[in-house]
DNA sequence: AAATCAATTTTGATTGATCAAAATAATGTG
DNA sequence: CACATTATTTTGATCAATCAAAATTGATTT
């Protein structure tokens, strides 16, 4: 149906807003997703405008239309099944599987992607913590209403939480995050704050200590 | 590294090699096999010939080079592991994996390849009976030595044979070979054949009596 | 208001993959 | 041998996706 390159666009403007509420996208931001240049990006932009995939606002930025944003939300559950699928089923370190998605999603049919939902129990997050849009393109609330978003550097000492999801997602950090056991499910507790060292430290069930820096801690989000 | 477009050029001329063996493959065929117009072809070979993965005989066709046999390998191997990950582990119908097959070949990187071989245990035919190239490359001497290529229409009656690989894989075909029972692996017995009327009965074990027609038949192999 | 700056768009060009149609070469037929 | 047939190659063009560099625009300073 479309090129594994709109895919790409369209997906990028989909992630984009839901960081950041469903405002327009700037088009460098999308050119800085998609690591190619500006001129590419309005050039492009402008045919998939044509299509009706999305609304041009020029000077301004980009946002996805219904159909747009239907066949992104499709593209973003093929990413994310699929990483889930490469973590759970085939046992993949957890920190290459973005990576492998991100050309698998363009591959995976929908029967197969039928058969791998079915598979894994219909799961409703990936991995890292993300959402998985449900087979009709609806996207369970990420940026917004769910939880109030609460992180290792804000939640309240000394309580139980639960890894809800992990905001910085460079393989370099998702070493660390596996290493310490910090993933999302896992029962975690912070013992300690120090704002002025910019420190955190914190008890995670099952896998001991674990220290951290608080802007690091920003990006681990919690629950419950 | 290689782009889709060229490996499934690479894999068109390994394949081919594979039925009639080794010699060159007319341009043509090449054609007809990527659905592409002639020229195209020829366009592409110049190309392929310059980057040393093929040898170029003008107005005679092509032959595959030791890189060139060495890339179409690979991708031959992930065409056959991922079909026959299709089904064995997604339980999906085998009339349509091929296709399916067709476009993860080129998305399934050799890490992910890796763990699905792992998760399989090493299989050596894929579901139609096709032989699955090493992870070095070495192709088990498909249309050549190791059995005599004998078929439902040739082999010796009332003798325990098992089938051994559908050559016509046509969904169709597959999709009657499916419904008699009569995949690879299946025991059958020749019961009687009337060279006359065209036609083969033959008793499959677990599935009861079958019958179909002698040219048919001939694209079923046996075994053992 | 004028100058400056950053983001965006335009322009002109390139690359990979393709096609249709014309030109050419090899092969078979009378 | 001359002609017809078929396979292959050449030619000229298109399309999607991209870039670099120049032009434009809107906003921010001075
Ligand atoms: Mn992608
Ligand atoms: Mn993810
Ligand atoms: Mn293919
Ligand atoms: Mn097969």
């Amino acid at each position: 149906m479309f090129s594994s390159t709109v895919e790409n666009y369209l997906k990028a403007i989909l992630v984009h807003g839901e960081g950041s509420g469903g405002e327009v996208m700037p088009m460098g931001a999308l050119a800085e997703a998609l690591d190619v240049s500006p001129g590419t990006v309005t050039t492009m932009v402008k045919a998939l405008a044509g299509q009706g995939l999305l609304a041009h606002r020029p000077r301004e930025g980009v946002k996805l239309t219904k159909a747009g944003r239907a066949a992104a939300a499709a593209v973003l559950r093929k990413h994310r099944l699929v990483e889930t699928f490469l973590v759970t089923t085939l046992k993949m370190d957890w920190a290459g599987v973005h990576e492998e998605a991100e050309a698998l999603e363009h591959a995976v049919s929908d029967r197969v992607l039928e058969r791998i939902d079915e598979l894994l129990g219909h799961p409703t997050v990936d991995p890292h913590g993300d959402p998985i849009p449900s087979a009709k393109g609806e996207m369970a609330g990420p940026g917004g209403a769910s939880s109030s978003r609460l992180t290792l550097a804000s939640c309240e000492l000394k309580t139980q939480w639960s890894v809800a999801r992990i905001r910085d997602q460079t393989p370099a950090f998702l070493n660390f995050i596996r290493d310490t056991g910090l993933k999302p499910g896992a029962r975690v507790r912070v013992t300690r704050r120090d704002p002025a060292g910019g420190v955190v430290c914190c008890e995670v069930k099952g896998a001991g200590e674990a220290v951290i820096g608080l802007g690091e801690a920003g990006n681990i989000e919690v629950r419950k």
